[in-house]
DNA sequence: GTCTGTTGTGTAACATTGTTACGTAAGGGA
DNA sequence: TCCCTTACGTAACAATGTTACACAACAGAC
């Protein structure tokens, strides 16, 4: 059935544009403050031809998150990918979470920022937002455990992973809630990331004495609201 | 003018009962979700009483949250409260913290996990939300610098203590939003706070033999939604 | 004691937004 | 050619934040 497929082209075409222009507004300015009839004008088509493709706006959400986890995993994958040393590793997929959580600040409050409420409708069936990247680290916990990285009383990987989470989503989260508010002085996010991660997994390790990871290049500051 | 006095308690009063309605179905239910009408109907006031004392709804949640960080930052000046120890009074710092933010998991979700967005109002000419719990951190770490108990190349208070907070609020945060999804396999608070500040402190400590802080009191995990 | 102006309150209405009902047009399959 | 599914748009609805307006209460001035 050839025009089956056009058909189903057509539909899937309709719904990566809804989806694209959704994503633009709703980074530009936050999802409570884009409407629906906004979106549908940028596309050109009626308010409620949205309805079409989605139950409703928390579906549209939805289905926008789950696609950019998965893109937000695929970054961590590839920031793992080739480091031979797991504590390197772990550098790696720090600065690779910053340098993602960071440009787009908005995106990262929408998917690691934000309860998923109504969501409860059926996301469990799906697998869980998130998991992916979260299995990366933990591998990589995993080997710096196996290889006796960490001092000997350390065998929880699922415990330190979280708690690395933990430490990075922190950095990144309360940057981009409090870091327009001059009052605190805010050192730069690689700064604060550094001292975050950099110590935490100095107080982990086994040997401290190793040497420290190099600097990297400055982010900015997250852009406002 | 005893009168006027009167008056301006009443007035008060009006607004203490506006606020505590609104904040008991904030807690509970999440901001979005809570109507003017709901919070009126609640005091027995008509809808448009609330404009009398609040500007708009975005007032109103700016004002109670601005006297809940007040409440938040005594909670963690009492905590450090007789504390001889710096580091040790780092600890209660953060169990304090984590304490408070689980508790009221709603509640820390307003008060650091929700940009203040219209709030730019004129929220700089007050005090900037949140500063005060800062500054007894910032203290701390100042005193342990200077009682050379952190490495001799960490100087930087700021950036310290910036590091050390966004590692417990990145604890509480992860768990406000992520604590459900069961795929996890969370442990609990306490233990993730733990390895997250206990190994963050022990990497940036001078001298990393020194005893460890004891096991506290377990908390349970944040409430759903 | 009366008047006046200010302040607080409630009713009604308005604008916006998510959502639904319904009529219509298109187009593929029999 | 006919039917039936699908997509689309117009109009309307419900809920919510917000405002306009009229009225009542009441303190202060005279």
């Amino acid at each position: 059935m050839s025009t089956a497929d056009r058909i189903e082209r057509e539909r899937l075409a309709k719904r990566t544009r809804i989806l694209d222009a959704a994503r633009e507004l709703f980074v530009e300015r936050g999802i409570a403050a884009v409407t629906l009839r906004e979106i549908a004008q940028r596309i050109e088509y009626s308010t409620t031809a949205i309805y079409v493709q989605f139950k409703d706006k928390q579906d549209l959400v939805d289905q926008m998150v789950r696609e950019d986890f998965a893109a937000f995993a695929n970054a961590l994958h590839a920031a793992a990918a080739n480091v031979a040393d797991p504590i390197e590793r772990l550098g790696r997929l720090g600065d690779a979470y910053v340098e993602y959580a960071l440009t787009l600040p908005r995106h990262y409050q929408l998917l690691f920022m934000t309860p998923l409420d109504a969501a409860s409708d059926a996301p469990e069936v799906h697998e869980p937002t998130g998991i992916d990247g979260y299995r990366v680290l933990l591998e990589t916990v995993r080997e710096c455990i196996a290889a006796g990285r960490f001092r000997a009383e350390l065998r929880d990987a699922d415990g330190i992973a979280q708690a690395i989470w933990a430490t990075v989503h922190g950095v990144v989260s309360l940057l981009i809630v409090m870091g327009d508010t001059d009052a605190f002085h805010w050192r730069t996010p690689a700064v604060i990331a550094d001292l975050a991660l950099g110590s935490l997994v100095r107080g982990l390790l086994a040997d401290p004495t190793a040497p420290q990871r190099p600097k990297r290049t400055a982010r900015p500051a997250p852009r406002r609201r």
